[in-house]
DNA sequence: AAGCTGAATGCACGAACGTGCAGAAAGGGT
DNA sequence: ACCCTTTCTGCACGTTCGTGCATTCAGCTT
């Protein structure tokens, strides 16, 4: 249509030739107005990338110190102190997905996880067209309510549509009621090809839960877990997962027995992604985060301000 | 200083959280236009980046018909007709700079030849730091008037400073005065050294010249041949050169004398760079264009809309 | 400390821009 | 062919932005 090759165009004059738009109008022959909107496509499809590409040498003091503490490249997003909660996560959320697409690249395997933090880092995508490229997802989201495919299925197609990537969805409960069938669905084929997907991967996206966080992950609050499994957790002196995959303060994950139950992958299994980004927001994430960043799970972390500052008074 | 974590956190803030720049300035805690300005630096220093990525799907008529014809990936710059050629190539070169820097990247050797084009060219380029670059200077620029350093380093230097890289001039007029010269300064280590460095680059970048251009290329006009060297061209059918190697309308350049006494690289050694990019703007360079195509000199070429038009009708 | 000079800042104004709205155009079904 | 629904367009308005100019600030010299 006449339409794809008049944003190319109008992008182009203004963004590689720095006309106004008004001239622009009268080269396309139409309203500034239509020139606008036709700039705001040509953003939103992704056809115009703006990066920040921010060095080292001049990010703030905090960045340094999260690199030399814990050795993760950290963004931090700067949050007005004003904002609740909820808009503070939109923000991170926003700020994460604008740093995550430049280094979306043709062919990648993508692996994504679920939860209230993907899920608005989902919703602020915007989109660049790469070929081949799959969104995979890290672990099952099926409760005892529902199969969770909905929720879980909406987060993947905003990665898969933005990126124009093919999706594979992970049809399975969170959590096992029995470790058998956990045995027994990972000799299946279908799963295998699902883990096989997972260790090629060249970038996962998680957030993290924390057991105390005041905004409650999905996980803790969601009806995945029965009150017996929250006590096992902290009878093991559990402080978060990220995938459904718990750790303690230290890292450590041996002899947790909700981990034999999850769909989610070892932190050997996740450790294969070169890249490992983590989104979190919100103060009550704090010992969830440690324990990521104890375990190693972490190679770049976006983060609000706040819990930035938490993270390194400790 | 203050200054640069200002500008970096202004570009976040602005082109990653789409604040206004009055919501910025209170952030600040300084005025809107100083924010403005933050954008500002934060553009040219590089710190931003935007590019604009055209699928081949939605690039017009021209650029497909161009790649069919000749193979190669065309960037047609709209260039309202009733612009001069003066603003054209301005046109042409500051879209040529804006497109080129996206595919600048560290430990990249970068060829740049010289003309009226290049220097246009480089004095659009926006800035965009990256480690261990090298731009590298194809054919020597003196002549009987001059050495010719100054104006070539020029060239050189402002892509030097675009990309942070190193500068490795070629100080040797661009024709010597007998084939003897060149086969014995060709024996040097120090022009090996620039010699080897050239059929290391992963980019070359020049213009074309040609032999009946109305707005006339240096080499034509700028003291550079003797009355005796143009006949001579003339008499074996040279419509045109890059980097003062010259060539016929087919491409071939065998037996052309000049040639044994330019410091131009030879088709074969400009092959070696996987990418050649072409920068034409002006009707009058048709002629040495098409010979540069036909020669396979040229992997992608960025010309004006009018010189592309007379590229296809023929 | 005073004086000088160049850079940085804020103000104010005009230019450039985004968007709700109402009307026009383009589909889609009967 | 008609009507209905949906999408597209241009206008008008309020907002946001760039920049010349006067002022202040910072760094240096004497």
């Amino acid at each position: 249509m006449r339409k794809d090759g008049d944003v190319l165009k109008a992008a182009q004059l203004y963004y590689l030739q720095d006309l106004t738009m008004d001239a622009i109008a009268r080269e396309l022959r139409t309203s500034r107005s239509t020139v606008s909107r036709l700039l705001a496509t040509a953003r939103e499809t992704g056809l115009v990338q703006i990066e920040v590409r921010s060095s080292l040498d001049m990010a703030p003091e905090l960045e340094h110190l999260i690199k030399k503490l814990f050795g993760v490249t950290a963004h931090v997003v700067p949050v007005p102190s004003s904002v609740g909660e909820a808009e503070a996560l939109d923000r991170v959320a926003l700020y994460a997905a604008r740093t995550i697409t430049p280094h979306v690249d043709s062919n990648a395997v993508i692996g994504v996880a679920w939860g209230a933090t993907m899920s608005a880092v989902s919703r602020h995508l915007t989109s660049k067209p790469t070929h081949n490229s799959v969104i995979v997802q890290l672990n099952g989201a099926g409760n005892t309510h529902s199969t969770g495919i909905s929720y879980s299925s909406e987060i993947l197609h905003r990665f898969g549509r933005a990126y124009g990537a093919r999706v594979e969805q992970f049809p399975l409960p969170a959590f096992f009621d029995h470790v058998e069938t956990r045995q027994a669905m990972w000799r299946e084929r279908s799963v295998e090809r699902m883990l096989d997907l997972q260790s090629r991967m060249s970038m996962a996206l998680f957030g993290v839960g924390s057991v105390e966080s005041g905004y409650p992950s999905h996980v803790y609050a969601g009806g995945y877990l029965e009150r017996e499994d929250l006590l096992s957790l902290a009878g093991h002196q559990v402080v978060g997962d990220v995938a459904t995959y718990f750790f303690r303060a230290d890292g450590s994950t041996d002899g947790i027995p909700l981990n034999g139950r999850s769909t989610g992958p070892s932190h050997e299994q996740l450790k294969k992604a070169p890249r490992r980004v983590c989104v979190v927001s919100g103060a009550g994430k704090i010992n969830g985060l440690k324990g990521a960043l104890a375990a190693g799970l972490v190679t770049e972390l976006i983060l609000d301000e706040k819990t930035a500052r938490l993270l390194v008074e400790s």
